[in-house]
DNA sequence: TCTGGGGTCCTAGGACCC
DNA sequence: TCTGGGGTCCTAGGACCC
């Protein structure tokens, strides 16, 4: 028996700017930039001009001189991504979403309620555009991956199904891009092989493509020519790492510098994890020099970090070495901190292994756990009164943050 | 006035253990 | 003393996605 294409993939177009539409009729029709000093979102509109995400606003302008830009509701992202999501959800439990604006959904086991998958996916579209006045593109087919690949194929809002007996067909004409994983770097390895459409790389012999591409990237693609692409919803899935990055433009590579930053990054990332009893094993210092070239050096530590002031403490000690081994970088233009190996952290930490060189204790510093205390006494009062209302001396930043706080909440993934 | 911010996964090499 | 192989963990860099 073959299977169905049961699969959705569903994709609010452009969503920021689609809500900003949405929310103030003026703006329909017209080009459209979430953001300022960078793009952060695109109207179609705008998109036909060459204006895209991450695009410097000025360089946005000079391409379209009517784009028009709006600083953003990110709240209501938030609401009508969530409202949007739900809706999926009204016609199936198995929904895995994988961002603020998308999701899969396996309509398999409720069909005899709904109808086909087709009747389901006009639903979905009907209801997201008559309850929340938002355009949203579905594909229907066997797996994920197609699913995802006619999602695409359909926008802007329209609908498209991939038969199970012609998905090579289906794939035939489409460019290597589509390909989920294949990038701006594969696509030109690609296109120096002279291979430019699905169909072109299907006929390629696998050792070759595993050869110029690497085994993950070849074994996907050999997945879905073979058709055993993986079609399991993940329902719950679990971040893991958090992370927290500044750019700061051009800035000296000194200590009074980095250490304010990086106190503010560990303070972001240390609470979030805090917040879901999460500690993390590994701490990553990011370190991006003048000409954009970047340098990562890590720690992984006996026992996970939660407390701010030890992964503030752990990141500047990354921070130093990078310093020193790279003497004569004058200029750094980003700042990141991550953490990883997350774990769940005990109900009391009495003490913390600080788990990197001795250097790390400096004579003086408080124990772990009146530092871990400290953290908690001030998650407290930001959870009465705001992020904003309480935060450590040093971490008042003197420069405006090029993306607003409430974009880069948006962004975070659920720990 | 060269490019935001939050993530995932892969690869390659080295250390270390059995 | 020399040699080999496999597994695991860690680090650094990079491609990619939204």
């Amino acid at each position: 028996m073959e299977t169905q294409a049961t699969i959705l993939h569903a994709d609010l177009d452009a969503f920021y700017a689609s809500v900003e539409q949405m929310l103030d009729p003026s703006l329909r029709g017209k080009p459209v930039a979430v953001g300022g000093g960078v793009v952060l979102a695109a109207s179609y509109e705008a998109k036909a001009f060459g204006v895209h995400g991450a695009m410097p606003g000025r360089r946005a302008r000079e391409l379209c001189p009517d784009l028009i830009f709006v600083p953003g509701h990110f709240r209501e992202y938030q609401r009508l991504g969530n409202a949007a999501i739900a809706i999926l959800g009204d016609y199936t439990p198995l929904v895995e979403r994988i961002s603020i604006d998308e999701a899969f959904a396996d309509v398999a086991g409720c069909l005899h309620l709904f109808g086909s998958p087709v009747d389901i996916a006009l639903k979905v579209r009907e209801r997201v555009r008559e309850e929340l006045g938002l355009p949203i593109s579905i594909g229907i087919a066997r797996t994920k991956h197609l699913a995802k690949i006619a999602s695409q194929v359909a926008k802007p809002d329209g609908l498209r199904i991939v038969d199970p007996a012609r998905e090579l067909e289906f794939l035939h004409d489409l460019p290597v891009e589509v390909i989920w994983g294949v990038g701006p770097v594969t696509k030109a390895k690609l296109a120096a092989a002279g291979v430019f459409k699905v169909g072109e790389l299907a006929q390629m012999p696998g050792q070759s493509v595993q050869k110029l591409l690497g085994h993950a990237v070849g074994d996907k693609l050999s997945a879905l020519s073979w058709n055993r692409d993986p079609r399991a919803i993940v329902t719950n899935q679990r971040a893991r790492s958090a992370g927290a990055q500044s750019a700061l433009g051009h800035k000296p590579f000194e200590e009074r510098v980095f250490r304010p930053v990086l106190r503010h990054l560990a303070d972001r990332i240390a609470s979030r994890l805090r917040d879901k009893s999460l500690s993390g094993r590994t701490v990553t210092a990011r370190v991006r020099f003048a000409d954009l070239r970047a340098v990562t050096r890590a720690a992984t530590l006996p026992a996970g970090v939660s407390a701010t002031a030890i992964l503030a403490d752990i990141a500047e000690e990354l921070v130093r070495a990078v310093r020193r081994e790279f003497p004569q970088e004058r200029t750094i233009s980003l700042l990141a901190i991550s953490v990883s190996h997350l774990e769940r952290q005990p109900a009391l930490q009495l003490e913390f292994p600080l788990g990197l060189a001795d250097e790390a204790r400096r004579p003086g510093a408080r124990r772990g756990a009146a530092r871990w205390q400290a953290d908690r006494a001030m998650d407290a009062v930001r959870g009465r009164f705001g992020w904003e209302a309480i935060g450590y001396g040093s971490v008042v930043l003197e420069s405006p943050r090029a993306v607003p706080d409430a974009f880069r909440e948006l962004a975070e993934r659920d720990l």
